[in-house]
RNA sequence: GCGGAAGUCGUAUAGUGGCUAUUACCUCAGCCUUCCAAGCUGAAGACGACAGUUCGAUUCUGUUCUUCCGCUCCA
């Protein structure tokens, strides 16, 4: 009977050993909250863009791809609320958990108890020191209250530089201070008309981008889940204002049943609607998968209006507008000018990959009533296994390896194999389960006489007598 | 960020203020074997880092880095 486990540590351990997963700069102790993907990983990682790129770029006539840069001019990320939303010190109230710039708070205060100016002044001299723990005496020497909760109960002052900033010029004096961006979105948003226009793009249109994302997290932890630098899946789909509820649902389904296609049960997923919504979006919700952490975010699927565009528009001095053409049926005219709404999809690569390993990894016991024995195996469906055949010719000798290699030589073409003829034809199968590969075929000396070869599945360990000319087919098959 | 715990070969572990720092698996070379982790022979590989105490520190102390657990945070 197959037992089974899923621990985080385990998992952990498994991806070091098995050339998934490194701690980044190991040989230098290590870099909090940052990781490389070894040589099986980051297959592993191609695969799952593959799927996603295919199911939302290939799939949708009406999607197009994107690959924006991840340097941006600074003015976005003002315009996007990003600048001046993390870049002051914060205090958070622990009761009403409502987060204030410490500036405004006491400048709100001052302002509502019509008081002189002596509290600025001290404040603009402790924010220049950046002394947050005077500018927290300060608010509670001055009794300064929540306006929600009424309350003193207030966390440290602390500042949120969630952007990572660099110097674009190699000469620092003359140089601009700009960031790593900490979403693709804006990169979709500020190339939309681009878009729009060269690809004669018609409402309602997606366009997707897959890159990489930076955010100076003050908690970062859990393995790949939550790291500084992490890869997004975006889709930014814009629409006619007024449909947008209806796109917002179409676009939850889709993505639901997305994820549902990787073979994952329902019960492992589900819905998290948000009460408390961001400042752009008018309906937002994460679909969740219970890791073995517990219930956590993959993906977040946001109606964010024209919140976006419109800021563009605004900063830019650019009209962000779209014509529509299409008869609207109330008014017997065309729609014409307006900002689109959108509808984000948004989902984390790294997370998506650890959901992956999670559901994959399977430890099993084989134990008989003679013989201890048991394996680990990770249970990827074929298309995102990293290796999809492993080719193992029984021995060396009597020209089985000439054989393994012409079969090699027939399929490294089409997707990735693995060549193997050290060790007894067991271990190499077990080697094979630790990398979640799906397919085993062993070159035999039958194999000289009649051409056929023992396939060897992962999952069941079952085998099959099967013409060598069929391998490259059958494996195929499973991929699709 | 706060509180707690922990870092010994790739993985999992044992142990010690003092002799060449265990053991298993893994890895590598060879022999043998050949359809589910076989055997034999041999080899490589670790006390996270930096200080301090000490004649001597992997062991005690401090700092630091990293990881895990709980809280907190998550536009």
């Amino acid at each position: 009977m197959a037992t089974e486990q899923n621990n985080l540590a385990a998992i952990i351990a498994h991806c070091k050993e098995y050339g998934f997963v490194f701690q980044s700069s190991e040989i230098y102790d290590g870099l909090a909250a940052v990781y490389d993907y070894g040589q099986w990983g980051v297959e592993l990682k191609k695969n799952i863009k593959d799927t996603w790129w295919r199911s939302m770029v290939y799939m949708h006539e009406n999607i197009v791809g994107l690959d924006s840069a991840i340097f941006m001019h600074p003015t976005i990320w003002k315009a996007s609320g990003h600048v001046d939303n993390f870049s002051d010190p914060m205090i958070d109230n622990k009761d009403s958990k409502k987060r204030y710039r410490v500036d405004h708070l006491i400048e709100g205060h001052v302002e509502q108890m019509s008081l002189g100016n002596e509290l600025i002044v001290q404040m603009e001299a402790l924010l220049a020191k950046d002394d947050f723990g005077g500018l927290k005496q300060l608010i509670e020497d001055n009794q300064i209250k929540c306006p929600i909760s009424g309350t003193c109960n207030w966390t440290e002052v602390r500042q949120f530089n969630l952007m990572f900033a660099t110097q674009l010029g190699s000469v620092a004096e003359e140089s601009d201070t700009i960031y790593l961006r900490p979403e693709t979105a804006q990169g979709i948003f500020v190339n939309f008309l681009n878009v729009q226009k060269t690809g004669r793009m018609k409402i309602p249109f997606g366009i997707a981008q897959i890159g990489k994302a930076f955010r100076n997290e003050i908690v970062a932890r859990g393995f790949i889940f939550r790291m500084r630098e992490f890869e997004q899946m975006e889709m930014q789909f814009f629409v006619r204002p007024g449909t947008q509820k209806e796109w917002y649902e179409h676009w939850k389904k889709t993505r639901m049943q997305w994820h549902l296609d990787l073979g994952i049960a329902k019960d492992k997923y589900r819905f998290h609607d948000h009460v408390k919504l961001a400042h752009y979006a008018d309906a937002a919700c994460d679909i969740e998968y219970e890791f073995p952490m517990g219930f956590k975010e993959v993906e977040g699927i946001h109606s964010r209006g024209d919140f976006d565009l419109k800021q563009h528009q605004e900063f830019s001095k650019k009209k962000q507008m779209y014509f529509d053409n299409d008869i609207d049926e109330v008014t017997g005219k065309p729609y014409g000018n307006y900002i689109p709404y959108v509808i984000e999809t948004s989902i984390g690569l790294d997370r998506t990959i650890l959901m992956v390993l999670s559901e994959a990894y399977t430890e099993e016991d084989l134990s008989t009533e003679d013989k201890k024995d048991s394996r680990v195996v990770l249970k990827f469906p074929p298309k995102l296994a990293p290796i999809k055949l492993a080719i193992l010719p029984l021995m060396k000798k009597d020209g089985l390896a000439e054989i393994a290699r012409s079969l090699m030589l027939e399929c490294k073409d089409s997707f990735l194999c693995f060549y193997e003829e050290k060790d007894a034809i067991g271990k190499r199968y077990r080697r094979m389960d630790a990398l979640g590969t799906p397919f085993c075929v062993t070159i035999d000396h039958q194999t000289k006489e009649d051409q056929t070869v023992t396939i060897r599945y992962r999952d069941s360990m079952a085998q099959e007598r099967i013409h060598m000319n069929d391998v490259k087919d059958i494996v195929m098959q499973a991929l699709k």
